[in-house]
DNA sequence: TGTTTTCTAGGGTGATAACCCTAAAAATGG
DNA sequence: CCATTTTTAGGGTTATCACCCTAGAAAACA
């Protein structure tokens, strides 16, 4: 891997764990093995590789927006397919949408994006939901689909948040990601016909071993 | 206010507003209208503030975890009033559930409580839905307790944080919180009678008025 | 091979922030 | 009124950290 997207990569793990704020970009360079230096030659700053983070991040966020149920029959498998992206995106860039206080004053891009992508999102998992509802999957008044979307998009966000303060690990793992998608599972899982669940549990399963 | 109060409770705001780390002694000074020196007449250190803040958070968990269901004919009222408790908890002292990465190694007495505390809380929670069970209010599968107990207790901690990444609005008044309990109830109104559902939502009405 | 790119080691700077100190002014309370 | 507590202004000290600079080594590459 080139040194660029390993300083990328680490810095990502890094704030993530540790948050923005508290990296030294001494600690940085520790952690990717390479001088300081360095650092100034791929990154003009800080900043810059905040920039260029959250530039990867909002490609994939609108790969994830673009998932969209495809055809009736495969509403569950496209379902499994966007979750997927969503929880490899949360896990990946979690630390995006929790440290805008250490960000500083300056008008990011991603932060006058995010209010969208949560809006976005919102609006991505009512579709889904509909779909179910229309396919026969879901057994659910349409009045209750916008509560149980934002629910949804909740307990995805931060059950990593809710483990890691209720001291379980700091090992977030694939273990976490993998409680996180079964706790929203349980917001819903009551109004799917059984076969619905058991398909949905499988799609889920398949998609979160390779994590 | 006591000059010492007045510093806690700026301290409280501005940390939950900035998180700890961006806070400044300088910048907590000013806003509580007094010399930077007087802070350390006050507190030995930052650090000493913090205990301070965490101690009365402490004594305010255990109050409201000892908030049980008292009488079957009360359950909703005492849900109500541990409901309010908690929200308020929630709302003065979130940056301590929120920024342990920046208090440091040392091996706060918080630290080692938080777990419990979410636990306990949890508990707690189960409690007063076999109690809504017992009582009729709540038609429920017990097996499915645990599990909206969870998702109660997660939705309750980071509707707030959710609002303010999503920019609802950086003012965490008593709008946010109100729409932080509406959130919540989304997850088991379905299953209320009707009865109980409007004695809750009457109960919780009047409690957050006053907050 | 020679040239360009990548990288290192290490000293240096400027800003920021926690925290100290002191001498004196207010406020408080008995 | 006197003694004690509280508070102020302002000038340190020290540590940390982002970031700069330079001279040269190692890689990459052509």
């Amino acid at each position: 891997m080139k040194t660029r997207d390993r300083i990328l990569k680490t810095a990502r793990e890094l704030f993530n764990a540790r948050r923005f704020g508290n990296v030294t970009t001494a600690d940085l360079a520790a952690e990717c093995g390479i001088a300081e230096g360095n650092l100034w030659y791929h990154f003009k700053n800080k900043r810059a590789l905040l920039e260029a983070l959250s530039d990867g991040f909002l490609d994939e966020v609108e790969h994830r927006l673009a998932l969209l149920p495809s055809d009736e029959t495969r509403v569950l498998e496209d379902y499994a397919n966007m979750i997927e992206a969503l929880v490899s995106e949360i896990r990946r860039y979690r630390f995006l949408y929790r440290d805008q206080a250490d960000y500083g004053e300056h008008t990011d891009q991603l932060l006058e994006r995010l209010p969208g992508i949560y809006r976005d999102t919102l609006a991505q998992f009512q579709t889904f939901l509909h779909a179910m509802v229309k396919a026969g999957h879901l057994d659910m008044n349409r009045e209750r689909l916008p509560e149980l979307a934002t629910n949804m998009v909740i307990i995805l966000r931060y059950h990593l948040e809710f483990l890691r303060e209720s001291g379980a690990d700091s090992d977030i793992g694939s273990g976490a990601v993998a409680s996180a998608v079964q706790q929203h599972l349980t917001l819903f899982r009551h109004a799917l016909t059984p076969d619905a669940a058991t398909q949905l549990d499988a799609a889920l399963s398949d998609r979160l071993l390779n994590a």
